[in-house]
DNA sequence: CGAGCGATTGATCGCCATCAAAGTGGGTGG
DNA sequence: CCACCCACTTTGATGGCGATCAATCGCTCG
């Protein structure tokens, strides 16, 4: 437990994130080490390519980590909640871009000054491994839905993922995670999913028609029959869940 | 460098894999922790599912990483080469199967031993963490293939990227690496790319007659226009190379 | 109230899957 | 050493799913 007027004692993703690991008088010496910024929606962290100088853990709103390929073609790689870590790389440069989907408040290091403090504090680099073990089974878990799933079990897998999500980051209100919020537009849902825009809606309209989901608004959508969202999924949605220890 | 008659001396996979960090006394203790196992073609090493006892690193050989959906839908996440590390997971068991492609020779740790072992020498568990991001870039490298890519340019950027491959294995002979051998079958490549056999064997007999490869044998690609057949990777298959430090 | 953007719905097209059949090559047994 | 067999690959014909093109809806903001 943090002691009163600890600077990250306000801090919502404090049980997920990297920093998770520390301690009061640790943590107050790694924030110090760091800096809090903010993005509107819709700004960009860093680009693809861009030397990777810093690292940033994500405390409040969505990113997403995109591909482009060279005729515009769009891929998202992953979404970004409260307690994700990223922009650690062996490479030169980051492998990616990361863009606001939400506003976003970020805690920012230098790459230096992280990998110092991670060097004399080993359960810094355990918790840094267990997050990039869990991102990789995620994107494991990616590939297959892109290489052998239909649009429907695209999509059935993708709500099921994120109500899942949003059940471990412990979010706000009722943890019966029978709706699922959907931070980011239809044109990002289908470039995360592989399906273009009129897919997406014409299949969570058939899903409403059969009466699996609710739209209570774009953005909102409430899931009336998880059983059978599971079945269309064809299993394997089982994205291990938190990370908390 | 070993000094002579060292047990891992002969070691094919010695400078990329996980053992590389360490030297002679070091990497004997480990090696005695361990033992080597060989598989024949089509055996696996084990079961999606399976509780995770055992840590490997492939000395030789080839392996596949597999997923299936319950109708049988099988999807391979990755192909693992000399010097790869698998089986190290947070979960209870293992997220995929593991067989063997050809036959393969296997250094086996467990898991609790190689933790322990790992938790004194620091420069593994970085080796680790190195060997983790490195995996997980190559995944989302492989989304943007299944999310965006079509036949031809899922299959071109393939080819690439086992020829990018058994360059930095500093493979037996040729270094200009204009051949590329396909350890696996047209139905693995397949379950890799998310395509049929089918699709698979006429894209490249597509290539064949476009004379941008040709096929010495089933299993023996050439690449005869290195330049074209990049252009058709539609960008992005720079696979960063070899993680040897 | 009107403008504009994102989402939805509709109609048609094209790529890759599927179904089907013929070709190839490696291994075994006679 | 050869003939056969079987599994894998290649090639061909057809069909379906999701992309593409197009029009309308509906919300937010000026």
């Amino acid at each position: 437990m943090l002691e009163a007027g600890h600077p990250c004692g306000d801090c919502a993703a404090r049980c997920r994130a990297i920093c998770s690991v520390l301690e009061n008088d640790e943590l107050k010496t790694f924030r110090k080490s760091g800096a809090t910024m903010r993005l509107a929606a819709g700004e960009t962290l860093f680009y693809e390519g861009d030397p990777a100088r810093s690292v940033y853990s994500l405390a409040r709103g969505t990113l997403r980590l995109t591909k482009m390929l060279p005729d515009g073609r769009r891929q998202i790689a992953d979404f970004l909640f409260p307690g994700d870590f990223l922009g650690l790389t062996l490479e030169e440069g980051h492998s990616f871009s990361a863009e606001a989907v939400t506003p976003v408040e970020i805690c920012r290091f230098s790459s230096a000054r992280f990998e110092a403090f991670a060097a004399i504090h080993p359960q810094l680099e355990r918790r840094l491994y267990a997050l990039a073990a869990h991102e990789l089974a995620a994107a494991r878990q990616q590939v297959l839905r892109l290489g052998r799933k239909s649009a429907a079990e695209r999509i059935a897998s993708f709500l099921l993922m994120l109500a899942g999500r949003e059940q471990d980051s412990g979010s706000t209100t009722k943890s019966n995670a029978r709706e699922v919020f959907l931070p980011m537009s239809r044109t990002d849902i289908g470039d995360y999913l592989g399906l273009r825009i009129e897919t997406i809606s014409r299949e969570l309209s058939a899903m409403k028609a059969q009466k699996l989901i609710r739209l209570a608004s774009t953005q909102r959508i409430e899931i009336l029959d998880l059983e059978r969202l599971e079945d269309i999924t064809a299993g394997e949605t089982n994205v291990p869940g938190c990370v908390c220890a």
